[in-house]
DNA sequence: CTACCGATATTCT
DNA sequence: GAATATCGGTAGA
């Protein structure tokens, strides 16, 4: 029985569910407004495709737990591990709208709008304080929580990813309809598909 | 709209 | 040792 019933299905189908939660660290706060899946070794696109590297481990693990890795040197990304222990499913928290700790939200992002301030994986996880020592936190016991809503949310959009080179047309990246801090669609410069 | 760059952990050969 | 990347900011067509 985990902690985390809501979190064992397929991660596509899990992904929506995590919009509208709130995931904490310190004093600042963010609720999920833009998510993707990946679905481990049946997906191409995801970093689990090719077994339990180092990295990827604790997405083979028990739900609930935090994913995070360096993105292009400088940027750090988060995911909700989800599925049963022993499937590689994730889902990459991609962007968020801050809801308590602005003051120490806006110090990390100076000089943007409210809206800008966790608008994209990366600048989620600096607005929140996130770095790469805190994979394998477990979200039940901090420092990193996740609190997920009541009720599901109602005005879900979903679309291809972004950014990735495999797999990108699969419709996994899920956001509340009209939200002005989801982030902007980018292709990657060498998708396999969609374009020759 | 597309393309490049920065700066580096991680993976591949 | 080389190639790649779940990004973000900016510059150019």
């Amino acid at each position: 029985m985990s902690a985390w019933p809501d979190l064992l299905g397929p991660a596509e189908a899990v992904a929506p569910r995590l919009l509208g939660a709130v995931i904490s660290h310190g004093p600042v706060a963010v609720r999920i407004t833009e998510v993707e899946a990946y679905a481990g070794s049946r997906d191409p696109g995801s970093h689990a495709a090719r077994g339990p590297t180092p990295r990827a481990a604790v997405m083979f693990g028990p739900a609930g737990h935090l994913y995070c890795y360096v993105s292009y040197g400088m940027h750090t990304c988060a995911n909700v591990v989800v599925g049963h222990d022993g499937e590689a499913a994730g889902v990459l928290l991609r962007a968020g709208e801050v809801v308590a700790g602005h003051d120490v939200a806006r110090e990390r992002r100076p000089g943007v709008a409210e809206s800008q301030l966790a608008r994209g994986p990366g600048l989620l996880c600096r607005a929140l304080g996130i770095s790469v020592d805190l994979r394998g936190t477990d979200l039940a016991e901090g420092p990193v929580r996740l609190e997920l809503p009541a009720t599901p949310v109602a005005d879900v959009v979903s679309g291809p990813r972004v950014g990735l080179r495999l797999a990108a047309q699969r419709p996994w990246r899920f956001w509340i309809a009209d939200d002005p801090t989801v982030s902007d669609y980018r292709r990657h410069p060498k998708a396999s598909d969609g374009r020759p």
